[in-house]
DNA sequence: AATGAATGAGGATTCATTCAT
DNA sequence: CATGAATGAATCCTCATTCAT
């Protein structure tokens, strides 16, 4: 197996299936893109479904990699917290159509998919607590439990990204972002006592 | 037009898109299953396309409704909102393969669907932000703007949807969304001064 | 029946099979246009192709109206020819989507459209046999035969009417014409004796 | 590609064509009779309408060649032009129900084919010219303008093709022939003088 | 290992026609 | 007589996958 091919046939199918989505993008135009007869690309791979979930493991795997690197350009817990937000937000928008392929149908159609996201997903959790236990080992936060607030602060975030993500603008979804950390963090509005 | 066969085809269809998703549903057996002549479904609806948003339709207003009869239940505004987020997950949860179908290639493939999921959005925002204003009217409320707290409270809201909607048990996430609600109040953390 | 149905089913089809074609134009179309039921076409006429029969029927028949009444303006044998050749084709190019449809696969596969035309033409060629009798009777042309002459200028007008009728202007094929008329009459050329 | 399964396709193609018809020939009966598989005719042709151009393309240089072959076996002008009218006649004849097909709705449905036969057309009209010419330069004929008669031949032995080709027998037809040139080169009757 | 050729299993859509009222 | 509703049969085309070399 020739690594060239190999990166050919990745690459091609990663602007494809970014720009066209893995049901319209045939097994035919990316032979032809990636100038490799399609048997090879068969031979690689054995499946189209295999080569997605190829590309959704790279692609996991190198966004998980720059947000690391972002965060770990910053010094205090919550610099670290609110630029793991921006950089989960701006990797994953980049990477939006090639992450949420193959959704149609949702449950269980395609496993493996569903495991590596979950697997990012719990990555980022992990991220996120080593973060908030930083905090506050250094005395800067009070926290019941770093591991239940991490996922809920992962879930929040998830939960943006899909209304946010595609329809606004990065300036905006930065703003709001930094508002809704700060929400999480500090709530939204006052009970009154009565 | 005889209603019964038309009531036939979007039932039918509604479990096939629930079950298989847009593209694995094929009209042949959509027509077998509603025991319906293939001519038939096209005399109604013209494309397969036109079906789904005939369903997607129906489904959105049927849930507005439901929602909007559990919260018109409650007569505190506390109660209103919580009693909206369980309500809005319990049934988006049940339409879940239904609302989300078609949004492989992610961007404007379906402009016909997005306006109906946009739609259902805004109505909900519209319910919450009408919650919001009561309960500040009452007194029991302090918020600096009603709008853009809805908003944001809808955006959250719909995130978890994805994540928790098909993964977990209905419990499990009736839990979590009290405590979701609590902290989009209330906040999460306390940051120590120094 | 009514004729006002009758009469709008009838000039609806010959404007759609003028304009799209017999195979092109659905019954749908031709109902809707026609302002009247799927079914009140099928009781008044049984079949597509019997609408194309009856629409060819009296396509032809008004042709020969028409051909006859610029032919009997005329006086002498010869005016008459030439005008009956211009005549000809300029309601046979005006009708001509409607004359020629349904050729493809040429042979017997509407033997009822095929009757009609030949019949046009055997009465096209009669129109010319009496125009030459008439000359040879009053003494203006030497010809053998005159049932044999009709037919051979007959032939070769609805000849030239494939070539000229569509692609070419009418006053360009109203001088083809008449060229033509002169050479089949007079020859277009000598061979020279040795 | 293999040439074998090619010819197979387009052989098949011909026969269906020639006795169907465009439109009732069936790519299923096609790959059926064909022995082929239905993706094996669209890997070769992409469409239907491509696979017709292809045949009408190939049964219009074999009509080329073959009336070229017969008239060089001729040597004087006048017997090369006899006989390129029988053999254009002969060969058109097999090949009507293919050539012809597609004319429905007239214009320009389909103006690759169209192409073709205008191609094929004015092929014909070149052949005419230089036997024309030579028969002129030979001193055989007076003629004023080559290239119109050799156009206004062409039109009217394509003319003819319509009728007779179909209807009549090969004989007849070529007695006709005859007799019609005769009448084209020196004229069909004589007006008197007054 | 690499490939060009070949394929089978669908899938959406059209349309002339019939039928019940 | 008129019609709205319903239909079955056909048809073109797509695409992931396999095979022979």
């Amino acid at each position: 197996m020739k690594q060239e091919k190999f990166d050919s046939i990745i690459d091609t199918a990663k602007k494809l299936f970014a720009r066209y989505g893995l049901r319209k993008t045939s097994i035919d135009d990316l032979a032809r893109m990636a100038r490799v007869a399609k048997a090879t690309i068969y031979n690689y791979f054995g499946s189209k479904d295999r080569i997605y979930l190829e590309v959704l493991r790279i692609e996991a795997d190198e966004i998980l990699k720059k947000i690391l690197l972002s965060v770990n350009e910053k010094d205090s817990p919550k610099d670290k917290l609110f630029t793991f937000a921006a950089a989960k937000f701006r990797y994953t928008r980049n990477a939006v159509n090639i992450l949420n392929l193959d959704r149609e149908g949702s449950k269980n159609l395609f496993p493996g998919a569903e495991q590596i996201r979950n697997n990012l997903f719990e990555q980022e959790i992990k991220i996120i607590q080593a973060i908030l236990s930083e905090g506050v080992a250094a005395g800067k936060f009070y926290l019941n439990d770093a591991a239940f607030s991490a996922r809920t602060i992962a879930h929040a975030l998830k939960g943006f990204e899909l209304n946010w993500l595609v329809h606004e603008s990065r300036e905006k979804i930065e703003y709001y972002l930094d508002e809704f950390l700060n929400t999480i963090f500090f709530g939204m509005l006052k009970e009154k006592k009565n």
